[in-house]
DNA sequence: CGAGGCCTTGAGTGTCCTCAAGTCGCGTGG
DNA sequence: CCACGCGACTTGAGGACACTCAAGGCCTCG
């Protein structure tokens, strides 16, 4: 059985955020661990549907999800909603902000969450002190590239039922990462944001999950989502390129 | 008239790359500024058509373009391809590489280029002793991420000849900060490039053209592309979201 | 001057969107 | 406890937009 929390036990402010996580690859002393918790606060449970920050708000600090579930959307003047990302435990949002001192897309929760908060002057401050760190944060800012770019390869080049198996087996990848089941999961978001994630209309969304289901790939019963076949969902990418 | 040199006579080896646009926000002294100038190595030139950086490439610098044209694309399992963005002169690239030390994604000239590397190891080491240098990657890792995700709304949610406008706005903006003309200027890529980065078929990509051309907002000649009315192309913009 | 790549344009098709109707599930209040 | 209402979801029918395939013209370069 996959147990229902990764880490074993681990008890700074740090640590028992999925923080760890954030600092896993870099070798820190137990001495620059704690300096590194020491940034670190804890804000309030955000309920369900509350916002994390706007499009607009001043950035001041990076946040870490301890436990829950966030999505991402950037607001056009016309009144396009794009939705960017879904993130989840253990994940950072907010480096949209850092470039130009205000934040460019809102962060909103899918579910009740637990957030950490990391001042990011502070941050800048002790990666100047502790290189490995540094390092790290550019890793994280790295991979959120690295992230959209292959968002923006599924956007412009895969068909509907291929975007929808990719992003089924991202999630499916990201659950086992963190010790949960890859084939069996809840989904956190509505037909209606998936479909803005993925460039479709909730309609299409429901269709393909449907299609999926008919061949055997896939149970999903309202956000209930069962893998049945894994290489069958992969196979599904690339069949028939656009 | 628009000057074809946007710089007027800077002498250090950074400056006179349009590295001076990735310092100009930064305050720093001569001293400080000579010694990023230090670090960065021109290389030679790189001829239409050659490669900076392969996928999979060891990661080991960020370039600098000091004159020309690249773009940089994605290769799939599968054969796919996604052109992830157009870089002119001034323009930093190969920060894909940072988060797993390897490049993700390939880089080609457009055109003939001049060529600036700055090995990243070394920049990092800068950085903590120059904090706003260090500040200044910062926002230049997040500009690419707002970037990418803007990308992202276009691939998402725009159609056909919104694309095309919003893309050639962007060409437009680019070529005006580095004071060359924003209404009259040459495409370097070919219509597949611009497809590929528009998630459109080069046929799509043609007629959306004419279709901008026959209703007299542009002219278009081959690869020379001449803006008649920028507000009428903002415009095509948000006419009716998908 | 010829070859080949790039581009344009047309005709037909397919995928996804739009609009619409109806079901399901959940929370609220009677 | 059940009725109600609402939002989320599914499914169908029809249509629009972008794709596919194809033919032909233009420009460049050898």
């Amino acid at each position: 059985m996959h147990k229902s929390v990764p880490n074993n036990s681990l008890k700074t402010a740090c640590s028992t955020c999925n923080l760890r996580k954030l600092c896993l690859p870099v070798n820190l002393s137990n001495i620059e661990m704690a300096r590194l918790d020491d940034l670190i606060t804890r804000k309030g449970v955000y309920r369900h549907g509350s916002i994390l920050y706007r499009s607009g708000d001043k950035f001041q600090a990076l946040y870490a999800i301890r436990t829950g579930f966030f999505k991402t959307q950037i607001l056009n003047e016309d009144g396009r909603e794009q939705v960017t990302g879904f993130q989840m435990a253990g994940e950072i949002i907010g480096m949209d902000g850092i470039s130009s001192d205000t934040h460019t897309c809102d962060a909103v929760a899918l579910e009740d969450c637990e957030i950490c908060e990391i001042p990011f002057n502070r941050l800048e401050d002790l990666g100047r002190e502790l290189p490995p760190l540094q390092r790290h944060l550019h890793r994280i800012l790295s991979r959120e590239i690295v992230r959209d770019q292959n968002i923006m390869l599924l956007l412009g080049s895969m068909r509907a039922e291929e975007r929808l198996a990719a992003f089924l087996l991202n999630l499916s990848q990201r659950f086992a990462v963190r010790g949960y089941s890859p084939t069996s999961f809840q989904l956190r978001m509505t037909r209606q944001e998936i479909g803005s994630y993925l460039g479709l209309k909730l309609e299409t969304v429901s269709r393909a999950l449907s299609h999926l289901q008919e061949n055997k790939l896939i149970n999903v019963r309202n956000r209930s989502l069962e893998i049945l076949c894994l290489p069958g969902l992969q196979a599904c990418i690339g069949k028939r390129a656009r």
